[in-house]
DNA sequence: CCGGTTGTTCAGCG
DNA sequence: GCGCTGAACAACCG
């Protein structure tokens, strides 16, 4: 689940903001849920991939990996890592790794580097970018720490977008082109955001999970590359 | 039905 | 203590 996503759920979960928690149930073993009833949820918030549960006194960090998900009121037919239950409807959480932290998520979080937030920063990102000159480009967009919330979906589209190889490398970039990369993928972002609210973001795939370029009808490549292997899905004929 | 994956963490090594 | 590698985990889709 990629960063626009974790924005999403936390409109979903609008109603439950500044609201008691009746019950909870659930199979994680990394927390204590029955402190969590009686307790007021203060906010949801989100970091990047992280779905952040908010109380008085400390927040849980919830983090879906591959192949995690949740539902609001309707319960999926397995049993849920955590369900909690407010007087208006239940968040039901599957598959998902969740912590306890102690104090409030500003202390731990940089928004700056969230392609979500209002506080991101594209000097700052770019300043980021220039510190992996050697790494490839497709492996700086998926560093949480630069492009928080960026996942493999975002990665390949906006390069796609950008007509930039995967491979590339940081140090081959003007500074101005390493602003563009990181303005992209922010809007990048709000797109996967708006589409998936529509239904509709497989639709507006133009290179991830394709077989033929929709620009020029070369085979796409489907290949792991950088040191992180993860599968980067290009064009060789348009993507320079 | 099998293979692949919208991802991260950690053990083990040199 | 570091950088690097591969394993482990997990559920759904085509």
């Amino acid at each position: 689940m990629e960063g626009p996503s974790i924005n999403i759920l936390v409109e979903e979960v609008k109603s439950f903001r500044k609201q008691k928690i009746e019950s909870v149930k659930g199979i994680v073993t990394t927390i204590d849920i029955v402190e969590l009833t009686g307790k007021d949820v203060k906010a949801f918030k989100s970091w990047g991939k992280h779905f952040l549960i908010c109380f008085d006194k400390f927040y849980l960090r919830v983090h879906f990996l591959m192949f995690g998900s949740y539902t609001v009121n309707t319960p999926k037919d397995r049993p849920s890592k955590l369900s909690i239950t407010f007087s208006n409807g239940t968040l039901h959480l599957y598959t998902c790794s969740i912590q306890k932290h102690p104090g409030k998520p500003e202390k731990n979080y940089d928004w700056s580097s969230d392609l979500m937030s209002k506080k991101w920063d594209p000097a700052l990102t770019v300043s980021r970018m220039k510190k992996f000159k050697e790494h490839q480009i497709a492996d700086v967009l998926l560093d949480q720490n630069i492009f928080s919330g960026s996942g493999n979906i975002i990665k390949n589209e906006t390069l796609f977008w950008l007509q930039i190889h995967p491979e590339r490398l940081i140090s081959s970039f003007t500074h101005k082109q390493l602003s563009e990369i990181s303005t992209r993928t922010r809007d990048y972002c709000y797109n996967f955001f708006i589409w998936k609210k529509a239904y509709t973001l497989k639709k507006h795939w133009k290179i991830y999970g394709k077989k033929k370029c929709l620009e020029c009808g070369t085979d796409v490549l489907k290949k792991p590359t950088g040191l992180t292997k993860r599968r980067s899905f290009f064009c060789p004929n348009c993507q320079k």
